[in-house]
RNA sequence: GGCGCGGUACCCAAGUGGUAAGGGAGAGGUCUGCAAAACCUUUAUACGUGGGUUCGAUUCCCACCCGCGCCUCCA
């Protein structure tokens, strides 16, 4: 197996992944903030760093995988306030819908979910060390970064601070700062915040201590890897390593990787051009866990991707095309033996899968690896030239594919159902549509197609699609 | 203005210094009682525009145009 090449943000190039420790990668990932839904933004990016951790996983390695959860934070407090709750209670629901979209959508829980307010005394702890090397300074109560004591700033956004620095777009004055680039480690409580009361003084943690804390605490000074959505490179990344390298003297990441934004009809998503999208708003219209996960894993994640009404159609074909293929191989009828040409036919497919996994992560490449062997063992078997022993070698390689991608498995009406859905359509019971099936076949045996193919159309107005296959059998699905 | 990503057929999207993967969609055909599934054929004389380098560029260089993002809310 070749080498795996991640494009990393802090050099700009593609670089051969070598993990620190032999055998581990130690990662982490900027989870959501939980003051609401996710939306399929977020998931794009969580989804992309599950392919990621999936094969690496798949290559030996072991993980050690963070992933937060922001439960404190501007919005939080303030929404937690209008509804007069607690900022607990406020973000247990989407933290319970976090999970259970990432469940949904066939996400590996990463070794270590933490919560931010979980680890308030491992951030006082780094803000202490920050404040004993003299780079930060007090303001009201708050505890700021002084960015001017950290010369390597800027280097994984490449941002030129100067024009920040004398930059009129933000208003210095109302951050109490010294300078505009300086960012908040701790900030003091406003009357009626949720606050704790720590050796630094009261107050609430920054945005961007928590990741450092909670990086370093599980996955020690320096980490292999680092993801999260391209906007967070600056200032969120930035100020994480001004934290962390400051604090520990070490590097603290060897490999950026950033995942571009999607975006809506060639737009950005926003609430104000009504074209937000929770995952719940997908389901609700009708599209499957399935069509989302394989139309976010499907663009590169380098790429912008663009989602629109066309993109989820065709996600959901390809999806389909695939699993009934692997539905062919598993109940079609093939004469006994083996062909040498289809083991090696699969062998390659996996190869080339690999290898376009390989390439940092060049999903598009792999999965048209995938398609073409889909086709040349469709046409070997439509030829006769395909055998029993070959089947097990193409439904391997079909394995390998989907420990990756993980969209062959018909579980969709159960990832609907973990996220409060039931399944769409009427209910109808196999046993009825087995019955209304024999029935079909006798009016068939008696040539009587009219009554056949009203039991047909009957069926499929019920979501339920049959096939007939060459054997004589019928195979049936759910829409 | 600075930084970054991109502009490939109807749509999504790979890719390479030597005349374009894959998926979806459409059309025609094979199979089928008819469908479905599958297969075959077909849809880019050149890949944003204009220059340059080169025997040869979509692929390198330069300029320009367009889209999107970031520049302390943001995946």
């Amino acid at each position: 197996m070749g080498e795996i090449l991640l494009e990393n943000t802090l050099t700009n190039r593609k670089e051969a992944f070598v993990p620190l420790r032999p055998g581990e990668v130690r990662m982490y990932t900027c989870g959501p903030t939980v003051y609401d839904y996710a939306h399929i933004g977020n998931y794009r990016t969580f989804v992309f760093q599950d392919i990621l951790r999936r094969f690496l996983r798949s290559r030996g390695l072991r993980m050690n995988h963070v992933m937060n959860l922001t439960d404190v934070d501007d919005r939080i407090i303030q929404n937690a306030a209008e509804k007069g709750i607690s900022i607990f209670d406020y973000t247990a629901q989407y933290i319970q819908a976090f999970k259970e979209d990432m469940k949904a959508l066939s996400c590996e829980t990463p070794e270590h979910v933490v919560r931010a307010t979980d680890h308030i005394a491992d951030m006082v702890s780094l803000i202490q060390k920050l404040e004993a090397k003299g780079l930060t300074y007090r303001s009201d109560g708050s505890i700021y970064y002084r960015i001017a004591k950290f010369p390597a700033y800027g280097k994984l956004s490449k941002v030129d601070l100067s024009g920040i620095k004398a930059g009129a777009r933000v208003e210095t004055d109302r951050y109490e700062k010294d300078d505009a680039r300086d960012f908040a480690l701790w900030k003091a409580p406003k009357p009626g915040e949720h606050f704790w009361e720590t050796e630094i003084g009261p107050g609430r943690p920054g945005w961007h201590i928590e990741c450092s804390a909670m990086a370093m605490k599980y996955l020690g000074d320096t980490l292999d890897i680092h993801t999260g959505g391209i906007d967070l490179a600056f200032p969120h990344h930035e100020n994480e390593i001004a934290q962390s390298e400051a604090a520990t003297g070490h590097p603290f990441v060897k490999y950026w990787l950033h995942a571009e934004h999607l975006i809506i009809d060639g737009e950005k998503m926003s609430k104000s051009l009504g074209n937000f999208y929770t995952l719940r708003d997908l389901f609700k219209k009708g599209h499957k866990p399935s069509t989302v996960r394989y139309l976010l894993a499907s663009v590169p994640y380098r790429r912008q991707l663009n989602f629109t009404a066309d993109s989820i159609q065709q996600a959901a074909s390809s999806v389909e095309r695939l699993r009934n293929f692997v539905v062919r191989l598993k109940e079609a009828k093939f004469p006994a033996g083996s062909n040498a040409a289809m083991e090696q036919r699969a062998r390659k497919a996996i190869a080339d899968f690999e290898a376009g996994l390989s390439d940092d992560l060049n999903t598009a490449l792999a999965l048209a690896a995938i398609f073409d062997l889909v086709r040349d063992v469709n046409t070997a078997i439509d030829r006769g030239e395909f055998r029993q022993q070959d089947a097990l070698h193409v439904l391997s390689a079909m394995k390998k594919f989907d420990q990756i991608f993980a969209v062959l498995e018909d579980n969709d009406d159960t990832n609907l159902q973990s996220v409060g859905f039931t399944p769409s359509g009427p209910e109808i019971s196999p046993e009825e549509i087995e019955a209304l099936i024999a029935e079909r076949q006798k009016a068939r045996e008696h040539r009587n197609f009219k009554r056949a193919d009203e039991i047909r159309q009957e069926l499929a107005e019920r979501g339920i699609l049959l096939e007939d296959t060459r054997d004589g059998g019928v195979r049936w699905k759910k829409k």
